[in-house]
DNA sequence: CAACTGTCTATACAGTTGTATATTTGTAGT
DNA sequence: ACTACAAATATACAACTGTATAGACAGTTG
């Protein structure tokens, strides 16, 4: 799941290692082992990965300059899996059903899941290197795309105009991003609450993005 | 400035020390000036703020106990004293202005002030232990609830009603912070745009939820 | 003056970190 | 089978961390 973003490195490879080979993907898994549903990533340090992935500490430069390198692939993969993850998802909602809703459940419902990955990308967007920050906003405009791109077509689809869709699927993206991070610091009995709240957040900016649209037409 | 909340011990001082002093407050202007523009809270050594402050190591824990309980009041004292800016500057709003775009040409005018009070409030909601994390939760909530009061007194005015303000007021709140914290990371001359966008994010919330409202009416 | 107070410092220690250097190991090619 | 080579390791070092311990200093009390 995590590796389809990373596999670029080993399908070339020049030996065939003994079965316990050491990937760059081994020591994704162990920093994201070491990770865990709280600490971040910047606190990570090159010996512990390397300590919870099996090898030398100095094994770690073959395959990462240093742990920033490491973090900015491991924001990449989970990235890509989570998008993954909710375009599949989406593809099986049923007509009639609440989208926005749909959705917002689906998100929450990866902060429990067992990898991870998502509280990876909701914790670590403000702190760390320039290049790390640059990765998560790379991962943030993916999703503002595709929520922009489901925007348009469900207009399209009801004849209304979207007036700055761009902008409501950035403060979309951003606001649901946000509460995820919140959640993440909340009691589990408390998410559903805040699944309902995120919803209706996000109802509110659709709506009023139309309502400024119709303004702006007449 | 930054002092207002912590005066607490300073008031009962039991000695007459002599003038080079070393309160907390010492403290925390060094934390200040060592964090700069992008670093996080979360790096700083004990160490390095004593060095800093000019004491010897072990007089850092005659103010803290270490270096998170050094953050947590750090971030009281930012929120305390940027809360006051915006009360301050909101009061000087004139009738007719847009007080939303204006409170958010304050707060994005807050990114360039030599304080940093903000960024260190933006940068370090969703990292640090969990003591330090409800600090920050603590400190947004107080701009929710001012927010929260505007709204319904501005909509109080205007004879409509407002459905889940207070979830309105938590989205601003979030969405602004957020976009605030993507702006830090940004050029300068971007900033005006972002300023834009965000303002109209705003927007789009609150008309969003007087329309639910409306609906919800009928 | 002497004793006591709280504040700050000096020294020290064990632990961890990133990385430079040299060495071993395992595999492929001829 | 022997060499060549890449991968992983072992050893080492200087820097830094948090903190334990003990001593120096100034100010307030008796």
């Amino acid at each position: 799941m995590t590796t389809s973003t990373l596999s670029r490195t080993e399908a070339v490879g020049p030996k065939t290692n003994s079965a316990r080979s050491i990937n760059r993907d081994t020591l994704l898994n162990a920093a994201l082992a070491l990770l865990g549903p709280h600490r971040s990533i910047s606190t990570l340090s090159l010996r512990e990965v390397a300590r919870e992935a099996g090898i030398a500490p100095n094994s770690f430069y073959r395959h990462f300059r240093d742990t920033d390198e490491l973090a900015v692939a491991l924001i990449d993969s989970a990235g890509a899996a989570l998008r993954h993850i909710f375009t599949e998802a989406r593809r099986n909602i049923r007509p009639g059903d609440s989208v926005t809703r749909m959705s917002v459940e689906i998100f929450m419902a990866q902060l429990e899941a067992e990898d991870q990955l998502l509280p990876l990308l909701l914790r670590e967007g403000t702190v760390g290197s320039s290049g790390f920050k640059q990765a998560v906003e790379r991962q943030l405009q993916y999703f503002e795309n595709e929520i922009h791109e489901e925007m348009v077509r469900l207009e399209n689809l009801k004849g209304n105009q979207l007036e700055d869709a761009r902008i409501a699927a950035r403060a979309i993206t951003r606001l649901v991003f946000t509460m995820g991070a919140t959640a993440l610091d909340q009691e589990l009995s408390d998410r559903p609450l805040l699944v309902e709240q995120t919803a209706k957040m996000v109802r509110m900016i659709i709506r009023g993005a139309q309502s400024l649209a119709i303004l702006a037409d007449e």
